[in-house]
DNA sequence: CTGGTCGGTATACGACGTAAACCATAGAGA
DNA sequence: TCTCTATGGTTTACGTCGTATACCGACCAG
């Protein structure tokens, strides 16, 4: 018979805080999908009546940036230093991991202004000191930077949102083929067949597409040294 | 007194059709935003109720993505030939000039698996044709794609969803200096007050990335020439 | 004992997408 | 000319969403 004392009880207290409403959250969105993520949802998953949220957080908009700004505390961050080219490539390579790992965050970190919480101050000022300190001017850098910034952020995207996994690519691309005007889209068919054969989907795709930008960064800033 | 008669009155007719619903869905999104085209609303605005749009529309999906693919075919076409970079240039800076145009359908355009109608293909089909009759390879034209592609679409939704306009960014950046931890964040300082100061907003850094990748490929384009 | 604050609940409102039933008109066939 | 039916618009209604507001129990300071 132990109740009442307030302690031992298993289930019934931990009062709830912004950190567990966003920790809750981001596990609800990893679960069930950014769709179903609701007060109400939310609030039940908690074991609370969904008003209770109110609490602790302003409004759902409120919600949605703490918890984008919690994936993003999840990402490896490059150190700015001699190694600036390895160092971006790590920071990207991380960040590109971790909306993977959490999709639906993609799509929040694009409608809602890119994310503007601490974690992604930190990454900022991180990214654009590893460039500053690896020799890149000012102008240089700030390019670079949304370069990389966007390349990133919309290959996640596009990777996310494709509408196809891996197995039944092949299946629908075919299938496809058979429906659409293929003899007006020659090069489409082409494309598609491309992919139904080597069966890519973004995989190593991302690496290429980084290592060109970086490549394409170190030759600007080498050109920018001699030259001027 | 003209009247009954069934021609003159001035709107009481013109029956409605998929392509005016989809007309005026465009035009009202492009007045008021897309958080206000609601069934409800873009009935109104077409002197009907609402519920009536479902007779030309699936749903409201069916009804956004045919205006995704309204708008990307009012974009300019690279035509696949010799120009290829320069055609290539064009297609995408009129690609974003577009999507400049209909801010909104950045959102749509990437939280819907980057559109997918007769439009869509048509620009798809241009662009790797572009690429193949400029001497890619296969494998180089589906990855020069998927760049170029993922370049456009990020920048166009990193400058729609950018919350400040260039008027009041100066102040509000100054604002958000003094409030936030810029002791930590040195570099964000810097990249910030180069915002301010180059009052540029991603005018030019698009073309910046866009030649930055156009000629990333055309140099691995003849290093395969001449490699293997 | 008392009163206030804090965290959770109950209830309610308005807006949304949309299903279902209904109804007006305009031709087509007899 | 009269009916029959398909087409396109209206009405009503349902369930779900975010959230404003009022309430209420437990805790803690005086």
């Amino acid at each position: 018979m132990v109740s009442k004392s307030s302690q031992s009880g298993a289930q019934p207290r931990v009062p709830l805080s912004r950190e567990r409403v966003l920790r809750g959250a981001l596990e609800f969105a990893d679960a069930h999908g950014l769709a179903l993520l609701t007060m109400r949802g939310l609030g039940e998953a908690l074991g609370v009546e969904g008003m209770a949220l109110y609490k602790h957080v302003a409004n759902k908009d409120d919600l949605l940036e703490g918890i984008v700004d919690l994936v993003l505390s999840e990402v490896d961050l490059p150190s700015p230093g001699e190694a600036w080219k390895a160092e971006l490539r790590r920071g990207a390579l991380s960040t590109f991991e971790v909306l993977m790992r959490h999709p639906w965050a993609c799509q929040l970190l694009v409608t809602g202004g890119g994310g503007s919480g601490p974690a992604r101050w930190r990454q900022m000022d991180n990214i654009l000191g590893t460039l500053r300190k690896g020799g890149f001017s000012v102008e240089l850098t700030h390019h670079g930077f949304h370069v990389l910034d966007v390349y990133v952020k919309g290959v996640a995207l596009g990777t996310v949102s494709f509408p196809l996994q891996k197995e039944d690519m092949a299946e629908v691309a075919e299938k496809f083929l058979r429906e659409f005007p293929a003899a007006d889209h020659p090069y489409l068919v082409e494309h598609i067949s491309y992919h139904i054969d080597s069966g890519v989907l973004g995989e190593g795709d991302f690496e290429f597409g980084l290592d060109l930008l970086l490549d394409s960064l170190e030759r600007l800033r080498d050109a920018a040294a001699t030259g001027t």
